[in-house]
DNA sequence: CACCCGATTATCT
DNA sequence: GATAATCGGGTGT
């Protein structure tokens, strides 16, 4: 079933909690690409150091403002997009999370030929990745996911063995274990180490 | 495995 | 003008 808006709708962390375990499908055309969510990160609001919303409201950040469930993209380090959902009440705090690795379901194929490489784990095991693996790109700016034929999120068929952690590559913000994560799936990112050491059930 | 670095650009100060 | 929620390739241990 797809996921509809009131999932988005709660606290961010919450959000991005529930996450693990659903599948991402992207569509175009006959096309289908999907993968199971295994990591996500939460970002949320004026008490969040690492959020892009932290410092109020902006161009690039003003869909966090608004309505949850749908796509914030950001493009980071001049090559890479980032996929996050949008979340929270409307009118409430800001509030996204971020894709940070799939496990490939569908469409293996064309990940592979998306991302130039026949490695499956490194086909979706980063944030920068996935986007490629599935071409999603800054088009998808603003896109629906309660409603949208081409990207959508279908909710978890089976419970997962959750971990969290602090989130990875962030320069502010260490003290929130807001990373989380499917325990022991191999196709989570492997992130910077030093970060990950903090691991709690 | 640990660390280092360059690529490359939108966005904000 | 500086920065960034990354990646891939390199080197050295």
């Amino acid at each position: 079933m797809r996921l509809e808006r009131s999932f988005f709708e709660r606290h961010t962390p919450s959000v991005a909690r529930d996450l693990l375990g659903c599948t991402l499908v992207r569509k175009s055309g006959r096309r289908v690409i999907s993968g199971r969510i295994v990591e996500v990160e939460a970002y949320r609001g004026s008490d969040d150091p690492a959020s892009h919303s932290y410092r109020g409201k902006t161009a690039r950040n003003s869909l966090m403002f608004g309505e949850a469930g749908h796509v914030y993209m950001f493009f980071i380090y001049g090559n890479h997009w980032c996929l996050n959902f949008t979340a929270e009440p409307e009118g409430r705090k800001p509030g996204a999370v971020l894709v940070r690795a799939l496990e490939p379901v569908e469409g293996i194929g064309e990940m592979a030929k998306n991302r130039g490489t026949s490695d499956t784990v490194s086909l979706t095991n980063g944030p920068g990745k996935l986007t490629q693996a599935l071409g999603i790109d800054g088009s998808f700016y603003g896109e629906d996911l309660v409603t949208s034929e081409r990207l959508f999120v279908l909710s978890a068929e089976s419970p997962v063995r959750r971990a969290v952690s602090s989130r990875i590559g962030v320069s502010q913000g260490h003290e929130q274990k807001w990373r989380y994560f499917v325990k022991g799936n191999r196709f989570v990112s492997k992130g910077h180490p030093s970060r990950v050491k903090d691991v709690s059930e």
